[in-house]
DNA sequence: CCGCATGATTGTTA
DNA sequence: TAACAATCATGCGG
């Protein structure tokens, strides 16, 4: 309060200097004798209690307010402050710019849209992390608890953000509701412009948007560090299901020699085991350079999807081996397992004990089926 | 709690 | 652009 109006009073120094020394007496006369120091002693008079207004109690203030108001000096008082203030009030209206919206602000605005947490509602509060679950759960399970979870949190940030954004509004309008009475009061005593009282406006909520920016900001770390914790999908990442890995598993096996499922097959496989396409591109992924890296391991598995594989296959086999065009993919196994017909032995190619799993041409060039 | 398994991400390559 | 390779970060059994 007290800085918005000594904000307001800068020119009251030079007032009271230009004001006095000039001297430019209301019937001409200048600097003469008698009646003139009285006259001066007079408008010393009046600045002052002008200038200890401020420090005075409300009633007491209300008072000589009054005094003042009703002073016989005071309309030509308050011409002559008026003429100054013209001339000052020009220079402080050249140093007022417009200036161009700050990409910072636009920036955490924008994410703050896109995150939904600023902007038009998306479905509503917590009916939306319902209505999420729902949707959600008919492709990934899993994943829609986190969702809905994250949902949640999410809903809970952008809460607070709107109660502390309407506090802050609510505080700024107060705020520059007072200011501007303030000066309207004071406006009766010395003159001030509406543009004046615009521009205190301004710089008010100019503050208040400085304030709002930092809830802003730190809104946007809130939900960066959400999204970092739910959606980082490292950060939650589940087992697939015995039966998912063992439909992958199997599959890889039975296509060893050219295990790059085309994306329909993909999508049968993800479909089968209840996730998605790209999970399902990961765990080819991975099973491809795991198992090169270590075959030896692998072996153990591919016996045993192969002992597998054999047995399913064993009803349609009759006597023999129903893919063995070449020597390209169809390997025979070492020992116990030896006639495990069908792709099943190949992922026992044995090359010189190298890790390289089709020998001289690696995966992708020869397919089996 | 440690170490390995494993799903996901990131950067590179052909 | 898909595959690869390296790496991350969690899951989980001992």
């Amino acid at each position: 309060m007290d800085d918005q109006q000594r904000l307001m009073h800068p020119s009251q120094g030079q007032v009271s200097m230009a004001g006095v020394m000039p001297q430019q007496g209301y019937d001409g006369s200048l600097t003469q004798g008698d009646p003139g120091d009285q006259r001066k002693q007079e408008i010393g008079d009046v600045l002052q209690q002008i200038m200890t207004i401020t420090d005075q109690s409300l009633d007491e203030a209300q008072a000589r307010k009054h005094t003042l108001n009703c002073h016989r000096m005071k309309p030509a008082l308050f011409n002559v402050l008026c003429e100054i203030k013209e001339k000052t009030v020009l220079s402080i209206r050249n140093t007022q710019e417009e200036e161009p919206p700050d990409p910072q602000l636009m920036r955490l605005d924008n994410m703050l849209i896109a995150e939904g947490v600023a902007g038009p509602e998306k479905g509503g509060g917590s009916s939306a992390a319902a209505s999420a679950t729902a949707a959600a759960s008919g492709g990934q399970p899993d994943s829609a608890i986190e969702h809905s979870d994250y949902r949640a949190k999410l809903a809970q940030i952008r809460q607070i953000y709107h109660t502390e954004l309407e506090k802050y509004e609510q505080a700024c309008n107060e705020f520059t509701t007072h200011v501007v009475n303030l000066l309207r009061e004071q406006s009766r005593t010395r003159p001030i412009q509406p543009k004046e009282i615009e521009r205190m406006v301004g710089i008010i909520r100019k503050k208040f948007s400085a304030i709002e920016m930092q809830l802003k900001q730190s809104t946007c770390e809130a939900v960066m560090i959400l999204r970092s914790r739910f959606l980082d999908a490292r950060r939650k990442r589940r087992n697939f299901t015995k039966s998912a890995t063992e439909i992958l598993t199997e599959y890889f096996y039975s296509h060893l020699s050219n295990p790059y499922p085309s994306e329909e097959v993909k999508e049968e496989l993800a479909r089968k085991c209840g996730i998605s396409v790209s999970q399902v591109s990961n765990w080819f992924g991975n099973k491809r350079i795991r198992y090169k890296k270590n075959i030896g391991k692998a072996q153990e598995e591919a016996n045993l999807y192969a002992a597998k594989a054999a047995s399913a296959a064993s009803s349609q086999m009759v006597n023999n081996t129903p893919s063995s065009p070449t020597g390209s993919s169809n390997y025979s196994l070492p020992s116990s397992q030896s006639q495990l017909g069908g792709q099943g032995a190949m992922y026992m190619n044995i090359n010189g004990g190298e890790s390289y799993p089709g020998g001289e041409n690696s995966w992708g060039l020869e397919d089996s089926e």
